[in-house]
DNA sequence: ATTGTGTGATGCTATTATAGCAACATGCTT
DNA sequence: AAGCATGTTGCTATAATAGCATCACACAAT
C-alpha cells in the first residue's frame, strides 16, 4: 500500500539495511551491491550514509557491519513493542521435554522468528535466532498469512511459488479454515507438528506457537488449548480490545 | 564522517524511524513531526513510505508503530552482531546478589543498554530495556568514549553540556586515565559503583560492566578482572585479533 | 445533530537532491 | 611490479522531493 508520493531513495536505503543485517557478516559495498542487482555507486553512497549516521559501521577491512544505531534502534523498537516483556515469558513457562515454543512476525512471504527455544536453550540463544523460514510451511505463517485478505495473499504470492501448496488457491482453502478453527496447523515434511494462534487482531502483530515431532489429536487440542490461554494473558496484560 | 554525496532523504527517513522507534508509543504523523521539527507533509511521507515497507506499521487509530520489517531487521543484526550469542551468556555467569551486570553501546553522547541485570532480573527483561543513559556519568559510555580520538570527543559535546563534568577537558583528562588502566569507573551521584572494560577495539563495539552500590578498591579490581577474563573468552571465541 | 479542531493524507509544480558515468585511490594476490 | 577487485569521488542531466493549499476523517464539546 504506496502512499501518494513514496520515497524511493529512503525505499532503497532499507535495502539496503535489510541486505546488511540479513547478511550475517561482514559485506562489502559493492558485493552487496551486486546481491541487490543495485548500481555500486548507489550502494555505496546509501551505505556510506548509513554509516555516517551511526546505523552501519565500516570495518578496517573496508566491509560494513550493522552499527551502534541499528542496536539502538533494535532495542527500542522490540522494547517499545512489548515482544519481549510481554511474551518470551508466556512461552518459557509452556516448555518441557520434546517441546518447542516459538513466536515470529511475518515478513513477505516468510516467518521470522523472534524467539525459537526447546525446554534446554538457553533464553539468549532462543531471542538471537532470526532464523526466516517460507510462511506457507510455518504455523506461525500460516495464522498470519490467514490475516490477510484474499487478496493481499494472492498479491504476496503473484509468480511466486508456494511451498507445500500446488497453487494459492490450495493455500487460501487451508487459510480459510484457519480463520474458522482459530489456530493454525503445520506439518512441514512430517518432520513436526506445529500450532500456532495469532496475537492481536487488527493488525495480527505476531504469532506464537508450540511444536513437537508428534501430536495426536489431544495434544493439538492441549496445545491449542495453551497458546489460547496465553494469548488472552497477554491480551488482557496489553489492553488491548 | 560524511560521504561526498549523503544521502539526505535515507538520513531523514532514519530520523523518522528512530522517533518512531523511541518514542515507545503509537505516534501520529503530525506529532512526530512537531518531536523532529519537520514539515508534516514530510514526516507523513515518511513514514507512509516506512508503512508501506513494512517498518513500520499503522494502527486503526491511524497512529503509528514499528511493524514486522523493523522486528526482523533488529532480530537479524542482533543476531549477525553476535552480541547476544556471544556477550550474555557470559554476563549471566557474572551474576550474583547485590551485583549488576550490563553491556550497552555508545549512542551520540548517551549509553544504551542493550542488557543489564541485577541476579533477579529475567532474561527477557534484561534484554528488553532499551534505556538510555548519559555516557559521561556511565562506566560503559566512559570506556567507549575513550576509544574514540580526543577530536572526536570534543565534536561530540560541541555546545552541549557534559552530565559529571564542567567541561570537556576535565572529560578527556578522564578518558586518557582510562585508556591507560584499560577499565572505566564511574560513580553516579555516589549512588553506586560501575567498572566497565571494552569489547574489541577497532572499533570498540560494545562494552560491558558490573555495578555494585559500594565497590572497595579490591572488589574493584577483582570486578575488572573478571571483565578482562570475559572480554578474552568473547575475543578468542569471535576470533578477534 | 452540529460545529470546531486536530489529525492523516493528497495533488501540483518549482526546486533540489539523486543517479550514473568516468575516473581515481586503495588493497590484495600472483 | 602488474593485474584485478574493491571503495569512493566529481560532475551534471534528470527525476525525485518538498511544501503549499486543500481535502477527508475522527473526536470532543455544545
Amino acid at each position: 500500500m504506496l502512499p501518494a508520493q513514496p520515497n524511493q531513495s529512503l525505499i532503497d536505503g532499507l535495502s539496503v539495511l535489510q541486505a546488511l543485517a540479513g547478511s550475517g557478516k561482514a559485506i562489502g559495498s559493492r558485493e552487496l551491491a551486486r546481491l541487490l542487482d543495485m548500481e555500486p555507486t548507489k550502494a555505496n553512497r546509501l551505505l556510506k550514509t548509513l554509516a555516517a549516521i551511526g546505523v552501519a559501521q565500516q570495518q578496517p577491512d573496508r566491509k560494513y557491519v550493522p552499527g551502534p544505531g541499528m542496536h539502538v534502534l533494535s532495542a527500542q523498537s522490540l522494547h517499545g513493542s512489548g515482544l519481549i516483556r510481554d511474551v518470551v515469558p508466556h512461552l518459557e513457562k509452556l516448555l518441557q521435554p520434546g517441546r518447542i515454543a516459538a513466536m515470529g512476525v511475518l515478513w513477505r512471504d516468510q516467518t521470522c522468528y523472534l524467539y525459537h527455544a526447546n525446554h534446554e536453550t538457553p533464553t539468549p540463544m532462543a531471542m538471537g535466532a532470526a532464523e526466516l523460514y517460507p510462511a506457507s510451511q510455518s504455523g506461525i505463517g500460516r495464522v498470519m498469512l490467514a490475516s490477510l485478505s484474499n487478496q493481499q495473499v494472492r498479491d504476496l504470492y503473484h509468480n511466486r511459488e508456494i511451498d507445500g501448496f500446488a497453487s494459492v488457491n490450495d493455500l487460501l482453502k487451508e487459510l480459510k479454515q484457519i480463520r474458522t478453527q482459530g489456530y493454525a496447523i503445520a506439518r512441514p515434511e512430517n518432520r513436526f507438528t506445529t500450532v500456532a494462534v495469532g496475537l492481536g487482531s487488527n493488525p495480527t502483530y505476531a504469532a506464537i506457537a508450540l511444536s513437537s515431532s508428534e501430536m495426536t489429536q489431544q495434544q493439538i487440542d492441549t496445545s491449542v488449548e495453551e497458546l489460547i490461554q496465553v494469548k488472552s494473558l497477554i491480551t488482557s496484560q496489553r489492553g488491548e480490545g
